[in-house]
RNA sequence: GCCGGAGUGGCGAAACUGGUAGACGCGCCAGACUCAAAAUCUGGUUGGGGAAACUCAGUGUCGGUUCGAUUCCGACCUCCGGCACCA
């Protein structure tokens, strides 16, 4: 065996093993139970980063575990290689999205697999690839036929001087990104998929998904937004007045029907027809609706700014009392939301008393605080949080005295009454659009007949190809091909014209998990292969995909059922959501107080005797940067470390041994160059002892006492036995709680007591021959056991070195096949216990005591105890608590 | 603005979900080895007081429940993720 750890040659040997084996290649046996584990494929960017060492890394310790555990376990890889930073790169570079694309996955393909994943390459896929793409054009044109998809126009980012689509992220501060022209809303057709008509499934199978974390179903609850409560008829009057005109009413929804009688105004949005036809005749509100269509459609930018309105000149009647209200314009009014328009009650509702106060419009209470938080809302005062709670009406004629949901009843029976409302069930969720005025990305399968109007391609044609050689500039080049958009109506023949959008890139991602397990079926969408492997039963990725892709991905499984392409309900059964890679920052200020960061590896961080930071140089020059905060790893921060040089430098089992060390999986990883180190050191430790115990090689490491309870071991020996298996039985339990951090710290915790020579391993010189063969052998069986559990536990974390050694110890069977170790029970038992004493809840004390003593000695034990009885100070004790194998709390 | 998280030594974190706060690792300090350095090994390391035994304080802030709170409840502060065309 080699002295030194060298991954550098180890980690190639051994990924060259697994693929002359074909180790990884999953195939349906029914008779096994499958574990479909998958990490969110990447977008082919150009090189690995950290993000994705993780995402990975923790797929494959998944992966590797459960296939230690006797699954059969399948982990596939893929591309979702449409997208926007390849027409970004078009236009940067000069080179084609297609050939750009393809470039970087060959890059990141040789990357992920110099991290030794155990993926089944054969069914790697590449979503901007026609074998992939067609079959959701294949099903878009079935959603289309059952109605399931529509068109409609909506608003989007337009750059008035590059007349283009911006995506949000391409809007910065109201101006386009590349023109800097103030972007404006634009109303553009496009098509939906009906979400909502998924909505109820979408939020009621959340309750059937305990594999996934809270917080995740809480973001989907609330983005799906269910709201019970009732639509609001206001009829329109010509003047204030005026007898209404027939069948002409504002339609307004509301989840306060209780405050109805406390509307004072109803708002409307810019685009509300009410606001259009009454902007035709006032130029004075015609510009300021044209002022609320500049700026992006992005809702957090919409949400944030100043509240402004108009009065259009229009009035409306108060179904229930008759008076005459006024109809204002508000920019706080989401016209993508319920009708557009919202109903105003100023005293009960945040957003509109802020309103009211600033156009002077009359605030009426129409709520009774339950719990006296106020008389009467104040309108000259400060909002306060408790106008908006339920309450009693007041001021409200036939409704006084009732509370929310009595009340809500009454007003929504009288509105029914009168047909002038009824109660409603609305979603926050909006219908999908799925336009995309780019490039790209999945062709619609569309033609536009002069004739027929709108046609799905129909089956035989698929797929529409989207051809690869293109340059770009300012626009979609598929505009500019008439070869390819010219064709004739596969309904009548007249010659028209294909659509030019491009489905949205989460159309691709919605679905690919099914894919693998069909990946090279050329007939089908999804076969039986696909009833095997799904629903996925681990699916890993950050975080910041909690609601829209993972949303998306469970509609488009359920549109999927529907189709009878699946047979289960949800896609993914657990769900892991990963943190970010953050690192420091370092800069200097430049002239125009600009920031110049620097690498990590470009400085030298300088710490006090206490080891605290106090400074960094730059290496180069000596001279001191500024230490930044911990942020997000990027380009811009130049923050970043690149995964395949760690990889060239410290080997893959180290990357991914860090990795998982550093901190649990939801939380941010911190990257630490020293850590790294730490991580390294940990395997070269354990490559050494097992190279230096030569003896190991010569025993078979699986074959273990058949009754250890009858084996004579030392007391240092079983004491260091008892902390292996206390530490297996940790590794065990986190392993299922997928907290890897502490299952590689009770690896290292096996690994110190393995490694502790003066505690448990030195045999006595003076010993004579019997009993230093004696005290050998029983070290000996212990040890050899360690390691068998040590490398067995390491292997998903570190698998290229455990398989190694394990090879070097136990050459007739291949770790993967070893089995997974389990715990001695009676390894754990200990013959005294250590107490802690407390006195009214501080520790005071501590007692040793037997394993087997009663309650009664142990009280007595603790009250005896010296240091206890200083605190006593001959107080009566009130309570005495004891805690088994834990504690005493004496109360005095 | 709305929704969802996170905050514990010098640093990353742990605490078997109400029972010894700081496991494991990094960093730092001291020692061994070395001509020296690196590497490696051994010991120490929450802060204040004390020679020590020991003692007081301490898990973002303020309050509450409890014999006992990092853990449960209420209010607040700071940071992070998402907000429908980044993926």
């Amino acid at each position: 065996m080699e002295d030194t750890y060298q991954p550098q040659s180890i980690e190639p040997a051994v990924q060259a093993y697994w693929q002359s084996r074909n180790t990884f290649r999953a195939t349906e046996d029914p008779q096994r139970e499958k574990y479909y584990c998958l990490s969110m494929f990447p977008y082919p960017s150009g090189r690995l980063h950290m993000g994705h060492v993780r995402n990975y890394t923790l797929g494959d310790v998944m992966s590797r575990y459960q296939r230690m555990r006797g699954k059969n376990v399948l982990q596939p890889m893929g591309w979702d290689a449409f997208g926007l930073p390849a027409e970004n790169a078009a236009l940067q570079h000069g080179v084609a999205p297609a050939a750009w694309t393809y470039s970087n996955t060959d890059t990141m393909r040789t990357q992920l697999k110099s991290l030794g994943l155990a993926i089944d390459w054969e069914r790697e896929l590449a979503t901007c690839k026609p074998d992939y793409y067609r079959w959701e054009q294949w099903l878009f044109t079935r959603l289309f036929e059952k109605g399931l998809i529509y068109k409609k126009t909506a608003p989007v980012n337009w750059d008035p001087v590059d007349q283009t689509v911006l995506a949000n992220e391409q809007v910065i501060e109201g101006r386009g990104w590349r023109s800097g022209a103030l972007v404006e809303k634009r109303d553009i057709p496009m098509y939906f998929m009906r979400i909502t008509a998924y909505a109820d499934e979408l939020l009621h199978e959340l309750d059937h998904l305990p594999g996934w974390p809270e917080q995740v179903k809480a973001m989907q609850r609330n983005w799906i937004g269910r709201s019970e409560g009732c639509e609001v008829h206001f009829p329109v009057v010509p003047e204030p007045g005026h007898e209404p005109a027939t069948g002409d009413v504002l339609k307004v929804y509301t989840t306060r029907p209780d405050t109805l009688m406390g509307a004072t105004y109803v708002a409307v949005a810019a685009e509300h027809p009410l606001a259009q036809a009454a902007a035709r005749e006032q130029p004075a509100l015609a510009a300021f609706i044209e002022a609320c269509r500049r700026g992006g459609t992005a809702e957090a930018d919409l949400a944030t700014q100043v509240k402004q309105g108009m009065p259009t000149g229009r009035w409306v009647t108060h179904p229930l009392t008759g008076a005459t209200l006024p109809v204002w314009v508000a920019n706080y009014v989401l016209w993508g939301y319920g009708e557009g328009a919202v109903m105003a009650v100023p005293a009960h509702d945040e957003r509109d008393f802020a309103f009211a106060r600033q156009y002077a419009l009359p605030v009426r209470t129409v709520i009774a605080s339950t719990r006296d938080a106020y008389a009467t809302v104040d309108a000259a005062g400060d909002w306060q949080d408790a106008y908006a709670e339920h309450g009693r009406c007041v001021a409200s004629g036939v409704y006084d005295g009732l509370d929310f949901a009595a009340a809500c009843a009454a007003i929504a029976t009288d509105l029914e009454a009168r047909g002038l409302g009824q109660r409603r069930i609305q979603y926050r969720l909006r219908d999908w659009g799925i336009s995309r005025q780019r490039y790209w990305g999945c062709p619609i399968p569309i033609i536009h007949c002069p004739d027929c109007g709108d046609v799905p391609v129909p089956a035989g044609q698929l797929p529409v190809v989207l051809p690869e050689a293109v340059t770009l500039d300012v626009g979609s080049p598929l505009k500019k091909m008439p070869d390819w958009y010219q064709t004739p109506c596969p309904r009548c023949g007249t010659a028209a014209r294909r659509e030019t959008d491009t489905l949205d890139t989460f159309v691709e991602s919605s679905w690919y998990y099914a894919r693998y397990a069909s990946p090279d079926n050329d007939q089908a969408m999804l076969d039986e292969r696909a009833h095997y492997w799904l629903p996925v039963d681990q699916y890993i990725g950050g975080i910041e995909h909690a609601i829209l892709h993972l949303l998306y991905a469970r509609f488009f499984h359920k549109l999927m059922r529907d189709v009878g392409l699946v047979h289960c309900d949800e896609p993914f059964r657990n769900l892991l959501t990963q943190g970010m890679v953050v690192a420091p920052t370092f800069y200097r200020e430049t002239p125009g107080s600009k920031k110049h960061y620097f690498s990590p590896a470009e400085v030298d961080v300088r710490y006090d005797e206490r080891g605290r930071t106090v400074g960094a140089v730059c290496k180069a020059d000596g001279a001191a940067v500024e230490v930044g905060s911990i942020e997000k790893m990027s380009k811009s921060k130049n923050n970043g470390v690149d995964p395949e040089s760690l990889i060239n430098r410290y080997g893959a089992d180290t990357v991914r041994l860090f990795t998982l060390f550093a901190a649990p999986p939801e939380l941010s990883l911190e990257w630490s160059d020293s850590g790294v180190e730490g991580a390294s050191r940990f395997l070269k430790r354990l490559w050494n002892r097992l190279a230096q115990t030569e003896w190991l090689a010569e025993a078979n490491t699986l074959a273990q006492p058949a009754d250890w309870n009858g084996f004579p071991l030392e007391p240092a020996h079983r004491e260091a036995r008892r902390l292996i298996h206390a530490s297996l039985k940790q590794a065990l339990f986190d392993y299922e709680k997928h907290q890897f951090n502490t299952v590689v710290s009770a690896c290292m915790k096996i690994l110190n007591v393995l490694t502790d020579d003066k505690a448990y391993w030195t045999v006595d010189p003076g010993l004579d021959a019997a009993r230093t063969q004696a005290v050998t052998t029983s070290a000996r069986t212990v040890l050899r056991e360690g390691y068998s559990i040590l490398l067995r536990l390491l292997y998903p974390i570190a698998p290229h070195i455990c398989h190694t050694l394990w090879d070097r110890v136990t050459p007739d069977v291949p770790i993967l096949d070893a089995g997974w170790p389990g715990v001695d029970e009676t390894a754990l038992a200990q013959e005294t216990l250590e107490l802690v004493v407390q006195v009214n809840g501080k520790l005071r004390g501590k007692i040793s005591v037997e394993a087997t003593a009663a309650r009664e000695q142990i009280e007595a034990r603790a009250l005896a105890d010296t240091q206890v009885q200083r605190f006593l100070e001959g107080k009566p004790v009130k309570k005495l608590i004891v805690v088994p194998g834990k504690l005493i709390n004496i109360v005095v």
